[in-house]
Order: structure tokens, then sequence, then C-alpha cells
RNA sequence: CGGGAUGUGGCGCAGUCCGGUUAGCGUACCGCUCUGGGGGAGCGGGGGUCGCAAGUUCAAAUCUUGUCAUCCCGACCA
């Protein structure tokens, strides 16, 4: 067990709030609501924003910029747009200090005429943008994503999962067509739902948002979503048809093969460093962070154990040849040379950091030409020849990122459950908890209550079709068309 | 915005009720020696406007008043 460190069981939010400070990967910075990413940390999300953005490229999307700062008057164009998020928006009024006895203050004198919100979402500006692009069906489909940080003014936030600011990719697309736009966000839903599971090792869910949870000034979102090991849910990336509401909004038009004017059709999807949340409590255990190979930062840390510098020396030359060995095969190696810490100490350092493999060379090894493999997820040691070690890390970190995977699923499919009756409703959220599949009427007035009686929520409505069949609502009676997927959620 | 709590070296805390030596402990930090296959040990060392302001007093971390900030529980949320 590590030294101080609060185990999943006895409290599970104190456990991933250490681990985020203890791996070193963010810290609450002084700015309320705010968090500093720290290095080790913005590698991992470094790693998560490479995947993403070559899948992105690879769908036919390029990257822009657009600016952070949104006049006042473009957010209220779309109505549900503005209700939706004027609650939560940081306001820029003033654009000169100057020097007073009590220190700087705001200039009276250089209030602003019209004020700039600091973007929440940038479809407005975006869509405003647009309309100066799109002229002609020549023009369309109009693919872009842009990398940038959003500020919501929350009320309660918590490292990676809720912060007042957060950094996120945004794609803002047009098509000619409302079919071609629904394609649009049912693909780029199917690319992070491929993302999380191949990289990240974490099964999703893909459904749709009930009307109540859905994006403001959307359509449909389709989400995924993923189950925490506390049995909690987490919407992990969001991907919203948004019709003509922001080209109606905005007067985007585009001038038809046959010269008619029609306005375009829009999708909007996103995924922001929540993801970081996602992968720290689909894995971790009460050692510490637990990183999928392929989204690790260092796949592999080799340490030496030693007496004397001399000994150090010799193992050096041993692990130099390992570190060229791995590196020419692309997997990313730091040989832990300091002489700083302890061996032990390094172990856990590491443990806690998530690092996958370790490689511990010590005078035994040099003689039996040997080192110890230890591998993060199953906590277990080998000691393995150093003849072909760089093939066998490599099947080593595959099979870590299957299990992991595969760990993952399990514990989504344990801890998926259905119901009939509201009780049964009732008494598997509170002993159970995880996803519970029931019958809802469909309405709006039933899902409230039940959140106001449970906490619960409706996730999503499943795209399978397997949860497509006759039934009746656990809460109303009414008659159902299909199961809904309920949870807790973060 | 409603309810509860807390501000004391970098971090975590004790001391406050009942005012009185040089403000203490753990950890982290610096140095030296021994160590080194799972968070090492010994010795030595540095670091504090006790959130801020005013007041009571011979004397305030401790009492009074004000003020600021943060955290937790509710309503809202990627």
């Amino acid at each position: 067990m590590a030294k101080n460190f609060p185990t999943r069981k006895d409290n599970y939010s104190e456990w991933y709030n250490e681990i985020v400070k203890r791996a070193d990967l963010a810290e609450n910075s002084d700015v309320r609501g705010c968090m500093v990413i720290k290095p080790y940390g913005y590698a991992i999300w470094e790693k998560m924003q490479g995947a993403l953005d070559k899948m992105f490229k690879d769908t036919g999307h390029e990257n822009a910029y657009f600016p952070l700062f949104i006049p006042k008057s473009y957010l209220s164009k779309e109505a549900a747009h503005v209700e939706g998020f004027a609650k939560e928006c940081a306001v820029v009024t003033h654009y000169r200090l100057k020097n007073s006895e009590n220190g700087v203050v705001v200039d009276p004198e250089a209030k602003l005429e019209e004020e700039l919100i600091v973007r929440p979402t940038s479809e407005t500006i975006i869509w405003n943008t647009y309309k100066n692009w799109i002229q002609s069906y020549r023009d369309l489909p109009l693919l872009i994503n842009q990398w940038a940080n959003v500020v919501r003014w929350e009320m309660r936030t918590r490292l990676f999962l809720r912060t007042a600011e957060f950094l996120w990719q945004e794609g803002h697309t047009a098509h000619a067509t409302k079919e071609e736009a629904i394609e649009e966000t049912e693909k780029m839903l199917g690319v992070y739902s491929d993302f999380a599971e191949n990289w990240m090792a974490v099964s999703v869910l893909k459904g749709k948002k009930t009307e109540t949870e859905r994006f403001a000034g959307a359509l449909d979102t389709y989400c995924i979503e993923a189950l925490m090991q506390d049995g909690k849910a987490l919407q992990a990336g969001t991907s919203h048809f948004l019709g003509q509401n922001f080209a109606k909004a905005f007067d985007v038009t585009y001038a038809t093969k046959e010269g008619k004017n029609e306005h375009v059709w829009a999708t909007s999807w996103g995924v922001s460093t929540r993801l970081m949340g996602a992968l720290i409590m689909s894995h971790s255990d009460d050692l510490g962070l637990v990183l999928p190979p392929k989204i690790a930062p260092t796949q592999v840390v080799i340490v030496p154990i030693y007496k004397g510098e001399d000994q150090l020396n010799e193992i050096a030359v041993k692990a130099n040849e390992i570190v060229d060995k791995l590196r020419a095969k692309n997997i990313s190696v730091k040989f832990d040379n300091r002489n700083t810490h302890k061996p032990g100490w390094k172990f856990a350092e590491y443990e806690f950091k998530g690092v996958p493999t370790r490689i511990a060379i010590g005078p035994r090894d040099l003689q039996n030409n040997t080192v110890e493999v230890a591998r993060r997820d199953e906590l277990t040691k080998e000691v393995v020849s150093i003849e072909n070690i760089d093939t066998y890390i490599e099947n080593l970190l595959v099979q870590i990122q299957e299990n992991l995977l595969q760990k993952n699923k399990n514990h989504r499919a344990q801890n998926t459950h259905t119901v009939n009756t509201y009780e049964e409703f009732k008494e598997t959220l509170s002993s159970k908890g995880g996803f519970i599949l029931a019958h809802w009427d469909g309405t709006s007035e039933t899902e409230e209550k039940i959140k106001k009686e449970t906490k619960a929520t409706i996730r999503c409505i499943l795209l399978d079709e397997s949860s497509a069949e006759e039934g009746m609502c656990i809460y109303t009676g009414k008659p159902s068309k299909r199961k809904v997927v309920f949870a807790k959620a973060y």
C-alpha cells in the first residue's frame, strides 16, 4: 500500500484528488476554479491531442483559430444558445488600468462600447465568420477544427473534471444537406468512441441525449458515456447536429446548383481536458495512476540498482543499449540514472505516475545478462534475458493496452443492470450504481421527477438497437418504445 | 445565492476554550557520513509579519470587533 494514500473504497473523491496531485498532473492555482496543468499532465494531454488531431485530419478536417473574445451581441443571436450559457460567462468590460492610492484600478474612462464575452464555446463567432466564407455549394462542406481554451464560470470545480477554464478542441462544420450534417455528427462520434477505446482503453456507450441534456442550440446531441470505478457516469465527448439554427441566426446561405439560396446545415463536436479525468478514473488503483501504453508519455523506465559509481557506469552501458534498442522500435523510454534518489523511491514514484513498464538492472543482472521487468497494470515482475528485451517489451506494451481495455469492458459489463420497476431502479441505484437500463415514457417531466427523487439522470438513448423493445415506463407505467441508460453522473 | 467550517514555515497539522520563556510537530528542503534488488539511517542546518486591520492589556497565535480569502454541503454544469 502506498504511503498516506487514500483508497478508492474509503474515499473515492479524495483518492482522485490525490492521484492528480501526487502523479504531478495538475494543481489548483490561486485563480479560483482554474488549474495549472503540470508538465507530466500536459504531456499526457499532448498524446491525446496528437492522436485525435491525426484522426480529425484523416477524416478531412483542417485546423484554424478563432478569437477568445466574442462580442456580447453575437451570443444573443441564437435564443437557446444564449440561455444555455448566459449564467456562466466571464465578461470583459474595460480595456485599461490606472494607478491610484490603492494600487492599480480599472480605469472607468476605458469602458468598452460593447462588452466582450470570454468564449464558453465558439459557435457564434465562428458562424459569424462562416457567413463570409460560404457563398456557393462549391464551398461546402466546410470542415474546421480548433484547439482552444474556453471559460465557463462554474460554481464548483474539480481538477480536470470541471474547471472554470479548460482546454478542448471544437469542430465546426457546414454542409449542404441535412443528411450530410447528420452523417458528419455520427462520424465524429465514431471517431471519439474509437479514440476512447483504442487509445485510452476506455470502453464507452454511444447514444443521444434527451431534450433536457441537449447542447444549447442543437437539434440533437450525441455523446459517448464512460463508467468510472465508483459507478458514476462521465460524459467523455459530444457531437451535435445543429440543424440550421446557427445558419439562420447568422444568415449563412449558399447558392445551390440550381441557383437557389439555402441555409447550410451545421455540426459541432468536442472533447476536453475532462478526458484526463476519464483516463484517471478508468484504470488507476490504490497505488496511483495507471496509464495505457498508447497514451503514456514514458512507456518504459529503467532504474539502475548499484553500489558506487563504478557499478553505475557498468549498468549504464547495458541500460543505454536497451534505450537504443527500444527507441529503434519507437518506444518511449527513460533511463533514470539520478543519484539523488534511491531505487525503492523511484519504484514508488513511477508507479504513482502510471508508467506502464519498468526495467530494473542490478549487479545480479549484469552477471546473468538479465533484467527485471515489472508491469504496472498487474503489478507483476519477471526476470527476462536481455537479448530480446526490445521485442519482449514491445509485446508486453500491446498486452497491457489490451488488458486495460478488457478490464474496463468487464467493469462496465458487471456494472450495467436492467430493471423493470421503479423500486428495483432505486434499489439498484443505491446499492450498486453503474449504468441502469430502464423504460422511460419519453417525457421531460418524468425525467425531471426521477432526477429530483434519485439524482440519477438519463445519460443517453443508445444508438445500439438492442435496447429498442416495447415496454412500460418504470415511473408512469406509460408505454415506452425502448430502454434508456440512467446513471448518477459527474 | 442559502447552510456549515477553516485561515499558524513549501505541504499537512497541534497550540486558541483558560493571554505569560526563544511558537511546536510530521513531512519536504540544504550539508556530511554510512547506505543502495520496494518510499533508508544518524548527526548537523535553514526557513514564520500566526490571513488582514483596528481595539482591550504590562503582555495577544490565544480575548473583542470588523474585514478578506478559501474549503465543504445544496441550486447550475463539458
